[in-house]
DNA sequence: AATGAATGAGCGTTCATTCAT
DNA sequence: TATGAATGAACGCTCATTCAT
């Protein structure tokens, strides 16, 4: 079978009815917890048989593993949207890509409040194995956020004595706070728009006078 | 009873053993995760019938909440140590201020790893009453940031525009990130003094050159 | 269908793969055990989709009864090449045809101690009709050698006074003995002639000096 | 606690439960069938809530080695009652106990019907460590029969070159076969009779004229 | 006729909670 | 008051069987 050879009609079902399972497991857990949930609610939402669960995923574990996956891929692909760190030069070009983030940031978390929820306050708790992932991904960010500040340094805006990672993970972690905020009070999206201002200008100037 | 009664016998054990099964719940619900404990766990920690512990809390949620509330009383204490708000008027002494806060932050984790496992990773998936809790912390310490922020403003040593609850939220953020970055790899006290140094710098002054 | 219709073509091929599927069931069967195999076990030894299993058989406990059939034939007709009990008129001879006849046992245990296996060790524990069946196959047994014994009778060379049913179900028992014997290890021929030496000799005369 | 501290009377009473939760066990697995066997199965049988069970046994699978081993407890004190090997110097004294051996043998069947079914139909089939527990214990009655058959040689009323390990086997092979005679009949004890006459007649003297 | 996706009854096991002692 | 035996709801998972394609 060549990469051209089209589904045929029954994998096509298959790998629906999978993504189905996947969306309706995400939503369970989003929304009453992994613990919480039994594999049968996730049946019960689709309104399929919870036998047919296990025709598609090995265990609960493994669709855990799936729906994670499946949305960090959704993270990435947010990220990975973003221009490049060494695409601006200078100061003021760099206080507007921040902006065009923080922009993005806000309206990925008001389009998927969920999955905001799922990563930052339910997969912490899952298992060890899990906490690592979440550790991980937020490890990532702060290198990721690290590379920015590293150009920011080579073209000569930014403090050349800054410590890149750490601030990466600072930045992170002012993220972080701003999603959690957020989730605490999603009827108001202005208070994100006012966080990410205010986050900006932290991150470009400090508070001092 | 009124504050002047002795407590009895009687009473003063009573407590003492609730304090101990708190402690020891604390402990399994830090190490193995709230649902990855049984009561009898508890029990066999302290060497008590698990039956016992029904005497003293209505059910294993009702530990939950004394654990976690037990908790926030040591968190509090140690933000209540610190001296008021107003007690610094220059830029100076506001960095100083800041330093010894983060250090007392960087002391009170290396002594409390546990502790801060089970607010941040922990407590936040039980259900949506603890996870409102621990919103709540999280929300009171960004507003107890915005105090100290206020106060430099009104002092004249910080932006005068600056939107200090705001503000306060993304410095909570950026104590969050240290905190998952010190858990991620306890054995690496380094690691916490190099974040604080960072992440004080960047309150202060930001990344711009 | 008479005897001179020839079998159309699909008629021969529906037979052959309901012959592999009983030999594939057979070999799960007695690998495995019958509860521990599931019918897509027996499918996927055969390549075929499981669902065509129940196109030529009603149930699991079905093709039990089939497969313990087809084995039965197996050994009926071992038994059946034998010439026939009254082909001998003297213990010399008699004590040859024991011989033979214990040859033939040693090499249809080396050639299929799978059936054995399934015969003696698992078909016992299924149901009590199963159970019924193998005690049938043992109870015809005995009456088989009673045969044999009572024409020793007959010709004089063995005791008058015999209880030809009794004794020919003590001879079944000690060719159960020694099947049991072979399985529990199979790696080691040697020990089932002996066996049969010693059974034989035990037969013709007995242990007494 | 020395060998002469009594039980308490929790003691006491979880010893019994254990024990009737082995017998219902027991029953049931002989009854049914281990695989057909439901834990709430024995419960029911009980009276007890089949969370009950788990209090005392690790799993199904737990219990039925204290069944089987109950069981052979049984057995073995069966035949540990009968006097030593060596007792009898005579072939007359042999026969007779031999006759007696027997004689137990068929009490002992015709007392425990269920625990013969379970030993001998039931147990050589729930797994491969459950099989070789049981063809274990049919070697070591071999070799106890060979015990017996060797003080026959050394006194010298049985025949010198007798293999007497295989000769053991194959009286083993003798019992098992009454066992099932008997289990196919149980409504018919003279059977029982006959058959263990004819049984002592195969061995002593076999079936030459 | 062959397939394998779907189903759900059924079972082993855990554990929070109750209650008799 | 402390205990731990007892309970049964609940859940993860398996697999024989059905049936649409």
């Amino acid at each position: 079978m060549n990469e051209h050879t089209p589904l045929t009609r029954a994998e096509r079902q298959r790998l629906q009815l999978q993504a189905e399972i996947i969306e309706a497991a995400f939503l369970e857990f989003s929304e009453r917890g992994y613990h919480q949930t039994a594999i049968s609610d996730i049946a019960k939402r689709l309104g399929i048989g919870h036998g047919t669960f296990y025709r598609h995923f090995q265990n609960k574990r493994d669709i855990l593993d799936k729906v994670i996956l499946d949305t960090l891929y959704k993270i990435t692909a947010l990220l990975a949207e973003e221009n490049a760190p060494d695409a601006v030069s200078t100061l003021e070009d760099y206080i507007i890509q921040c902006e065009r983030i923080a922009d993005r940031f806000q309206q990925f978390a008001k389009d998927n409040p969920k999955t905001v929820r799922l990563i930052l306050l339910e997969a912490t708790s899952i298992d060890k194995e899990m906490t690592a992932h979440i550790n991980n991904l937020l490890h990532m960010g702060g290198l990721f956020v690290a590379n920015y500040l590293n150009n920011g340094i080579q073209k000569g805006f930014l403090k050349a004595n800054l410590d890149t990672e750490m601030t990466g993970h600072a930045v992170v972690g002012i993220i972080i706070a701003g999603a959690l905020r957020f989730l605490s009070d999603v009827e108001n999206p202005k208070m994100l728009e006012q966080y990410a201002y205010a986050a900006v200008q932290l991150l470009i100037s400090g508070v001092a006078a």
